[in-house]
RNA sequence: GGGUCGGUUCCGGAGCGGUCAAACGGGGCAGACUGUAAAUCUGUUGGCUUACGCCUUCGCAGGUUCGAAUCCUGCCCGGCCCA
């Protein structure tokens, strides 16, 4: 990315952008926060949009301060409006935490972060702070959040507890005394939050750096709930291919955000598209194996890519198919059971009804069809999933 | 504390004594078409069973009935109104 990418490329909204600069330019290192619930260890692409931000300030000198929300993960953060409000046990916590740095980490320079817990100001909070902090907001300024306004407006359960989450957050803005916030554009109530206290306690208010929440590879927002997400610890071959099943439209945007072409050849790909001069799933393998190569490496992204090619577009078996052993004849229906093809035995029954069941090729359309012990035959259901019988 | 409405299968949401494994929509899965696109169309979507059929499910626990998701009692959880 080139430098005058910094404040723009990939960045949603920065508040006070004027502000921002004079910090930059005044040349001090700057300490950045980043904050993260250690409930959902699974990180997407979408989250490695502000990660790459980050590491872009890192290389100019400034200092990450990741803040590990155990505390916060508690409450659950109601910006994703989730109300599960699963309590996590103390090794969950920990174990989720190391999960998710090693995905963070990838992207973000160890060197250049300072780890931080929140147990470590919150782990001796005593109720006179808490009565202090909750003091400090009105109920007007939670309700000002579209999260909150929308679950009271319509009745769904609010607890005040809840309404501690962007307390906390803010809370920690002030115990790492930040210059900058990073978050997504959901984050941006609770980010505020902190502006706002510290300013109340005489500090100088952080300044925000909001990245966009990019699509999934469906169009909608990206999202583990509608399966559309591209992990960062997905396999090579899968990453490839769920990037190649995105929506043409969301391409653009993905360029810009995940991969490192300048911007003059992100308008170039605009254009093209619009115009209709290239086909889009030549794009879509070329920033495929750009981000494959990010999370995994060059030589992963190149074999993702032939392998795709391999599977998908000439149709060939996949090179690699997992095997199966029996040790006697049995159903086709048991077989897909037992190889976890198929989750129960109607379902197999299903899948074999649809046409979806093939073996060596063949569809299969009887529920009687044996396998034996050393066919050397392939079980293909569905599109994506192979397993050889041996 | 009182009144009132409500808790249904992955989600939303019908059902209000048998014909309910439970309408409809979304999502998922599979098929056709393809660029593994997207959109569209078709099928399917608790488990066991070749099948007839059987078993488990409608907040929880009991009860009434030949028979309950549907009626009654108690409990748990939530919304709204009143205090």
């Amino acid at each position: 990315m080139e430098p005058n990418d910094l404040l723009s490329r990939g960045v949603a909204e920065v508040i006070v952008e004027a502000e921002l600069r004079q910090r930059l330019a005044a040349g001090k290192p700057l300490r950045l926060k980043q904050g993260f619930d250690p409930t959902k260890p699974d990180m997407h692409i979408g989250h490695a949009v502000g990660l790459r931000k980050l590491r872009m300030f890192q290389d100019l000198g400034h200092q990450v301060v990741l803040i590990v929300g155990d505390w916060t993960a508690q409450i659950g953060d109601p910006s994703g409006r989730d109300e599960a409000r699963t309590r996590l046990t103390a090794d969950e916590v920990r174990q989720n935490a190391e999960t998710y740095m090693e995905q963070f980490f990838r992207v973000v320079d160890r060197q250049r972060t300072e780890v931080r817990w929140q147990s470590e100001w919150f782990g001796t909070f005593t109720l006179e702070q808490a009565l202090d902090l909750t003091g400090r907001f009105t109920l007007a300024q939670m309700l000002a959040h579209e999260t909150f306004r929308k679950r009271y407006d319509s009745g769904t359960p609010l607890t005040i507890l809840e309404l501690m989450y962007p307390m906390l957050q803010a809370y920690d803005s002030v115990a790492i005394n930040a210059d900058v916030e990073f978050g997504g554009t959901d984050q941006k109530f609770n980010i505020l939050a902190g502006r706002e206290l510290m300013g109340q306690l005489g500090m100088t208010p952080q300044q925000v750096l909001l990245v966009p929440l990019i699509p999934g590879t469906d169009g909608r927002k990206m999202s583990k709930t509608f399966l559309n997400t591209v992990d960062i610890r997905m396999p090579p071959n899968e990453m490839f291919g769920r990037i190649m099943s995105m929506s043409d439209e969301v391409l653009p945007l993905y360029f810009e955000v995940l991969s490192h072409r300048p911007m003059s050849e992100v308008a170039t790909i605009r254009q093209s598209l619009a115009e209709g001069s290239v086909n889009p799933r030549d794009l879509k393998m070329s920033l495929a194996r750009e981000v494959v190569a990010q999370f995994h490496s060059p030589a992963d992204g190149q074999a993702a890519e032939e392998a795709f090619i391999r599977q998908f577009v000439n149709r060939e078996l996949p090179e690699v198919i997992p095997e199966h052993q029996l040790d006697a004849p049995v159903s086709i229906i048991e077989v897909m059971v037992a190889a976890a093809l198929a989750a129960s035995k109607s379902e197999a029954r299903r899948l074999i009804d649809g046409g979806g069941v093939k073996l060596d090729g063949e569809r299969v359309t009887s529920y009687e069809q044996t396998v034996s012990p050393g066919a050397n035959v392939v079980i293909q259901v569905g599109r994506r999933k192979f397993i050889r019988i041996i």
